[in-house]
DNA sequence: TCTTCAATCCAAAACGTTTTGGTAATTTCT
DNA sequence: AGAAATTACCAAAACGTTTTGGATTGAAGA
């Protein structure tokens, strides 16, 4: 590859004020500059990524651990975040790595290669949990970063979220105007920060509305929620409606009215919330939730950047819109 | 951070000693070398990686470009290869980057980026087309490279693939075998290679049983699948299963069958390829095929880490068996 | 005793940038 | 006309490694 000394040897110039000429500095010449720049045009010359950032101190890229539970990810979750997020780093000259760790030691070793090595500027934490070793190891570093997700830890760092508790009280309104009252939230594991979350939007909009709450809590997948489905629904006083805190967990109950041979909408309202894109093709199509991840991508990759231009961090709480999405799976309950 | 000349004055050896010993050399007696392992432990001591990258010339990088149409990927697929992968570069020291852009001008700018400014040691190409312009840019470099799917292209370059065609021959010998004889297929857009290998399957197969194969060729996807199935599914003789080029094509034929007032599999089967996570989720579940892409990350990581390692690359065309997975949308032709 | 050899260690060069701290030539101000 | 300021350039240092090509010791062989 072309080095800048070969540049600047066949242009008859020093490197530095190649160096400069292409980095906009006043100090050279406005005719230097252009013939510098043509000539890099040309030659086809970019600057070694690892020289500059050896030099600048700067890795140029940001990275993200995603949790790998058994080997592969099935969260299109963070996809659509990656997809979104990754145009802006682009412009802001970062590139995104992406790693994929277990959960447990494995994943704290792999942020400490990132830190330790410098191999970041920046790192993106998803799927924060109330007590996160990840956060407090990153805390104790002065690696930038900022958290997907809610977190119990106290500290300066900078944090965004889908507004799940609004969300799950919009969700449980809705129920409750199209005249639904014995509705069910299935809820996820409360060690989940969000989970907890949804539970209390779900709460006090029934409690508001002078009704009991009644919170079932199981793995936030369709085979545990299918198992518990069914059992509530084959009581004598089955719920209208089950309230679930996410999509996945709506695909077990749907299946098992199906396997009870109840309708749905008819017989039970479903409302799920991620909005997978399965959620659009199930039968019938899934009433849900959304965070809208271009929005919160570009949230997230500008509060990032701010991080790590920024000296000193400030502590932030970001909390993003959630969008309802009716579809078919929620009516107004039937009367036998 | 603490950096190996730090460490050295610590340790009251030379900057040399210490990088050696770190490395395994046998010029430096088993006793320091264990000393000075210990104390990198302690201290936390990890080699800068800009510096180690700028002095051995390599990145520790590969990057895969990902083609985004419309700001967002909803290719569930790649992101199952990216976990696939990621653990094999990891073992080996590699990061992954991953790039977004936007097929076209844009995305050739980013191959450009990486070539040129030394970004990875190594590149990912996915989606390839039957004329790709990734693939003739990469072979004017040096630029080690591996493809995923099917080109034109000559070149000495490696390829890795799914058996498309044999996976269509057996889907369609699995309809023959139920009993169908009026098998129709619902073919994705010629100017992928994909496409062409898997009609080629199902052509072969059904003319080996003596049968006249009947191709419809359509945007690949739900929307345009959905008006191609509504159409053939109104006509009087209508066929008792059709074979799609993907899922999403199938989720069409699914939703048409649907509001025409098919039962399925009763009154037509449907088979789609890939296996989307929708897919076991459809009512009915959705017969399928899928390249198992835990072994397809697994080859694709070993040859391109390969291609790295190599001087001289050499050409190989990888296929790898694709796996049929019978659900319930198959079953023998109802008789009326 | 003198050379040879193996075992350990190290100083210095190199990787390709960016940045610091200048110098020389020209212009502008007294 | 001489001093001061501005303009346009550059040599050399620095970033933190790895690697090259010895140097130093003590033991083994002649």
């Amino acid at each position: 590859m072309l080095t800048i000394k070969e540049l600047a040897q066949s242009l008859g110039l020093s490197i530095t004020t190649v160096s400069r000429a292409l980095d906009d500095y006043t100090d050279v010449s406005v005719a230097t500059r252009q013939r510098v720049r043509e000539a890099a045009e040309a030659s086809g010359y970019r600057p070694n990524a690892a020289a500059r950032r050896l030099r600048r101190g700067l890795a140029e890229v940001v990275t993200i651990v995603l949790p790998t539970d058994h080997g592969r990810f099935d969260e299109p979750l963070y996809i659509e975040l990656l997809a979104a997020i990754g145009p802006h780093f682009a412009k802001a000259g970062y590139d995104v790595t992406l790693l994929a760790a277990p959960p447990g030691d494995e994943e704290l070793k792999t942020y400490r290669r990132i830190v330790e090595g410098r191999r970041a500027d920046g790192i993106i934490v998803v799927r924060a949990r109330r007590d996160d070793a990840r956060i407090r190891y990153l805390l104790s570093t002065d690696m930038p970063f900022i958290v997907m997700g809610r977190s119990e830890i106290k500290g300066t760092y900078a944090l965004l979220d889908g507004d799940g508790k609004q969300a799950f009280r919009t969700a449980t309104r809705h129920l409750l105007d199209l005249g639904h009252e014995r509705i069910i939230h299935l809820a996820a594991p409360s060690a989940f920060t969000f989970a907890t979350l949804r539970r209390e939007g779900y709460e006090k909009e029934m409690l508001g509305a002078g009704l009991i709450p009644c919170t079932t809590e199981t793995i936030a997948d369709s085979e545990p929620a299918f198992n518990v489905a069914l059992e509530i629904l084959s009581k004598k006083e089955r719920p209208t409606a089950i309230l679930c805190a996410t999509d996945k967990m709506a695909y077990g109950v749907l299946k098992a009215a199906r396997d009870l041979g109840l309708s749905i909408p008819r017989d039970l309202s479903v409302i799920g919330h991620d909005n997978l894109p399965a959620s659009s093709t199930t039968e019938p199509a899934l009433t849900t939730m959304e965070l809208p991840l271009v929005d919160a991508g570009a949230r997230l990759a500008n509060l990032l950047l701010h991080a790590i231009k920024a000296p000193e961090p400030k502590p932030s709480l970001d909390i993003l819109p959630v969008r309802f999405i009716e579809r078919a799976s929620t009516a107004p309950p039937f009367h036998q």
